[in-house]
DNA sequence: TCAAAAGTGTTTCCAATACACCCATGG
DNA sequence: CCATGGGTGTATTGGAAACACTTTTGA
């Protein structure tokens, strides 16, 4: 039996606005270059040129409010339903983010979320809205390069320390120098590649970057792409070999041994 | 340049409250059976017996509402704080819980925090608030048992299916048939207890549960107290010799051949 | 014919595991 | 003395890494 305190009115506390930030990341083929080579791929997230304010013209990730007859992550399964069509997907907590200013529009607290979606599954009808190449490179000078279809080029510094004490990342990002991304996207875009390189202990995040037939090379190029860095053919094998299943087709015509489709299976041996 | 749209006004918006709750975990260690045996360590979780409705008389969590010139884990922080008297350790998030209904008084979104935290640093100065003993009882029917000092038991029934599609766990508690954790407490509680028995893969956070000098078998303890399996001696110190530095100090006088005493050190090798 | 990718086998290395053994204490 | 815990050494195992090698294709 649950009752309510005397006099109790929810409307004599200040609230926050309550909003999700989805960064929803996809693998893409380039073009091929000759007959026999094959194709690369890139990592892409999908990023919205806001055509409000504020932070109008400025790049950031698709999300919304959050309403009372959902769940927090149902409104962020949402949103990345109504921007990219793509239903059924799970969907994982980054963090949140609240930090007094983040918002100029007033007290407004973003839950910030990461997904993978297989490109030929989305459909993405907002104008606005566009995958952009993301990469981290390392050098003197460390930042995170976020790059169109169209040529434009933004790159996002930041320093990541490891912060024993704290166990766990510590992020900085700097983009006042050069400010393009909206509100504190850049941090969340940050974070969700960092999660994304370390999620892939287990294949499965990569099988939903793919269709349901899909070679092992190509399931190597996903690895590849993410953690960019070459892993080699036969040890990688061995380590999915126990995820998948093999088919009885074949994927032929691209100027060499034509190789083995396989697909997902959910039981590891 | 930022601007604002025109005519906004933040109160056209419908708002939850947000809450933290916090499950603060500590280690205990029971009285001593015979001059010759160490003394028994058992995992702890500070839970408070509420003193108003809803829910009143039954055990939650710490928390609070958060504010608006705080981020929400500066919440939790203070939360913890204001019950613990503990300050400066880092707590980790779990999950937002948003359900509608989850609170009786509205539209109450919570974020769900856990931390570690070492007995002799806390002053529990809440009347209401105490520790009890929280351990998985597998079989049959898995429960998870909260015993108090006064003798009280508590299980709470809970069903982990392991849903490989969506990689994540699925956590069903069942208290609907003996009600006496209030709000969805209950899944927090269980879930802060797997991650906790996930986090061990360094022994950063057990550290958390030890005074700066220990034992290599306190820490010991610690893990097998938390996982709720013995280790191997040998092989534990092994795993943990890099992470911790020898003293000169010797903890004797119990009945047996007395041991180093070690501290925790940043410098993995 | 041959470059490129598909696919397999072998060796090495390291870390987790299991277990055996000795040491030191104080009641 | 001896139960109990403190502490060390060694053999085994399994998986990750590195590398060598063969097979198959299509322009």
């Amino acid at each position: 039996m649950v009752n309510l305190p005397e006099n109790y009115n929810i409307n004599d506390y200040d609230r926050p606005s309550v909003a999700v930030d989805i960064a929803v990341f996809t693998i893409r083929k380039k073009p091929c270059e000759t007959y026999r080579h094959l194709s690369e791929m890139s990592l892409s997230v999908l990023l919205i040129k806001r055509k409000e304010e504020p932070y109008k013209n400025y790049l950031s990730l698709p999300g919304g409010f959050t309403i009372r007859t959902e769940t927090i992550e149902e409104t962020a399964k949402r949103k990345l339903y109504e921007k990219t069509g793509v239903k059924n997907v799970p969907i994982s907590l980054l963090y949140n983010s609240s930090a007094m200013g983040r918002d100029p529009r007033g007290w407004i607290i973003s839950c910030g979320y990461w997904t993978l979606i297989e490109k030929s599954q989305a459909v993405i009808t907002e104008e606005n809205a566009s995958w952009y190449d993301i990469k981290f490179v390392y050098g003197k000078e460390s930042f995170l390069e976020l790059s169109s279809e169209t040529g434009e080029v933004y790159k996002v510094k930041f320093n990541i320390g490891n912060d024993i004490e704290l166990y766990n990342e510590a992020l900085q990002i700097q983009t006042s120098e050069n400010d393009f991304i909206a509100f504190d996207h850049a941090e969340i875009i940050a974070r969700a590649l960092i999660q994304l390189r370390n999620s892939l202990d287990t294949p499965y995040p990569a099988f939903r970057l793919l269709p349901p037939l899909f070679t092992l090379t190509e399931l190597q190029q996903v690895y590849e792409t993410i953690l960019d860095k070459p892993l080699l053919m036969a040890n990688f094998r061995r380590k999915v070999m126990s995820y998948v299943e093999g088919t009885d087709e074949i994927k032929a015509g691209a100027g060499h041994r034509p190789s083995k489709l396989f697909t997902a299976c959910n039981h590891k041996l």
